[in-house]
DNA sequence: TTGGGCAATGCAAGCGCTTACATTCCTGTG
DNA sequence: CACAGGAATGTAAGCGCTTGCATTGCCCAA
């Protein structure tokens, strides 16, 4: 490949007839140089092209202006809204967003987080808190700011933006009791390294007991429709058939949803299913399922948001977000 | 904030009794070392936790190990999977992705481009070929490889690593016609800055006159259930209601099942849809979308595969998926 | 033993930018 | 008209790494 040389701030200095500081100054802080020369340089950074060198950039400043995202996976609508919002928010700001995915594998995420560092992210966005110790300290020795989402702790040491996982859950269950069922069982997400999961499976447990059903007969399930499928077939098919059936998020309601179809059994009439997550997918399933409709939007640009206070130095505070239950029609009363 | 120095290659090769060089050496070409020294510097290595600064790096390598994506928007799952893949399979060749979105806007994308060569990325992954040349220009002067997803020209200058959206569509519009229909309705995606939707309607529209069907009537729409919807009720509120609907993607298609089952209207029986893109969300509603089905997963691959290649300065070869057409219910003869 | 030749290592010159500090230029005031 | 003092600009020292080239070390053949 032939060479060919991208313009330098010298050579625009050189044109403008200005030192490299000054043109420097032009372009990061215009307001301390004096209108004409900037106008000047301005002009010459129009003519010859120029582009600030990254990597020089970001070795001066100490700073890259990007921000890193490590989420379980992009093919999922849960994390596909707020990461678009998030990154619309970044993008506003004028920093871009570095993404990598853990596959919902503690070691992968791990691995993930420090090429993200090593890759001189200025901060990070990290989904739920179920993570080692030596990670959060890793990223305090290094200085890294960071914001937990999709999970909401109170008086926990770190930052998050999200949404209580266990009460959302909780709530709804006592909502699948309160239309009369009292044999319920649970399709949850896969728990091991998944506080969300956990948390939702945690405030189902808790609401049952506290009315006092005991015994909720848990299976837990890969985030797909398919599987989902099987596990409510081998639930259905069991000797006591439970006439709820509170899932872990809307892919699961779905495939359970979609199965009893082809089963022949009758959501809510033969049973009544719930999701978790409010995704478009709870609306085009039929019949619509009553899940928990979680701010995706709202939690990405906020997230962004406490990113860049902290950014500024500034201690960036955790953020519950609402979430509500919105009724369709795969849950209603059991029949007598 | 308190000062605290990370190691850097200086303390390394001083505490390993070895130049900088030695070090920087062992880290990117282990095998020009000898082993004992390289153990010894590993070992100082680990012992330090030393992680190269990614700036300095970056300048001096000329190369960060950056790959960029403009996508049209995160939130839709035609792009998802496809990302999905492609950030996997860039993760394990050592690099990162960074991702922007453009909503669909040319002016956008233009402005996330630059942002992104801006920031030092090495190779761009971009959706279908339409821009302006002057983008083109730009991305070859600074030579900056970049492969064309999502779509497939025949002999163009660029290299796609996609599929034939214009034959695609028109052996799904032939597919309809052969069911026996003649009046047939269009809802296809926003064709401005898009020529995705604009080949697949073109495709469409070259079947229907090869088979001597005049006077495709036809509806851009943006890709949203809810305004499918509309459309779809618009179209079959008409004075001519069509017998069938093609749609120019899954999201459309689902758009005016859903619509339809609330007007009662059914489908196919009353009129046929058929969807593009084989998501998940065509599995899902009732009756299954019938669709061209596309191999995101092995796309988004084999166009991080196409980039490692221009990477290494060998001229990517383009590549042309193969789609196939997905048969569910929701196609079939209109009534007599 | 000697020297040739290759492998291993060291030296040091950048890479292009930011910024602390020094210098120069203005402006208004006495 | 001189000068204080802030505003504008310049000077130059890094930032931490890679890599071409020079040097040293080592092994083997003669």
């Amino acid at each position: 490949m032939e060479k060919f040389q991208l313009p330098t701030l010298e050579d625009v200095a050189r044109q403008a007839k200005v030192s490299t500081a000054t043109v420097s100054r032009c372009l990061s802080r215009p307001e301390t140089v004096r209108r004409s020369t900037r106008e000047r340089v301005m002009q010459v950074v129009g003519e010859l092209g120029y582009t600030p060198n990254f990597g020089a950039q970001a070795m001066a400043a100490k700073r890259t202006n990007t921000i890193g995202a490590v989420i379980p996976t992009m093919d999922n609508a849960i994390f596909a809204k707020g990461l678009q919002a998030f990154q619309e928010e970044i993008s506003n700001r004028g920093a871009s967003l570095l993404v990598a995915s853990s596959s919902y594998r503690k070691d992968v995420e791990e691995k993930q987080i420090r090429s993200l560092i090593a890759r001189g992210v200025d901060a990070l966005l990290l989904i739920g808190d179920d993570r080692d110790n030596e990670v959060y300290d890793y990223l305090a020795k290094r200085r890294i700011p960071y914001v937990l989402a999709w999970n909401h702790r109170k008086g926990a040491r770190h930052t998050f933006v999200g949404f209580d996982n266990f009460r959302a859950a909780y709530e709804m269950a006592e909502r699948v009791v309160g239309y009369g069922h009292r044999d319920i069982a649970m399709i949850a997400g896969v728990t091991d390294s998944n506080d969300r999961a956990r948390d939702r499976l945690s405030g189902v447990r808790q609401a049952l007991s506290d009315h006092g059903i005991p015994g909720l007969a848990v299976t837990e399930c890969a985030y797909s429709i398919d599987a989902a499928g099987d596990v409510f077939e081998t639930i259905v098919s069991g000797d006591r058939r439970p006439t709820a059936i509170v899932c872990g998020n809307d892919v699961l309601a779905a495939g359970a949803i979609i199965r009893a179809k082809s089963m022949g059994v009758e959501v809510p009439r033969d049973i009544s299913v719930t999701g978790f997550d409010d995704i478009e997918l709870a609306t085009v399933v039929e019949p619509g399922i009553t899940t928990v409709h979680v701010p995706h939007g709202r939690m990405g640009r906020s997230a962004a948001t406490a990113l860049f206070t902290a950014l500024e130095n500034r201690r960036p505070r955790s953020r519950r977000l609402e979430t509500r239950i919105v009724e369709r029609q795969s849950l209603a009363a059991p029949r007598q």
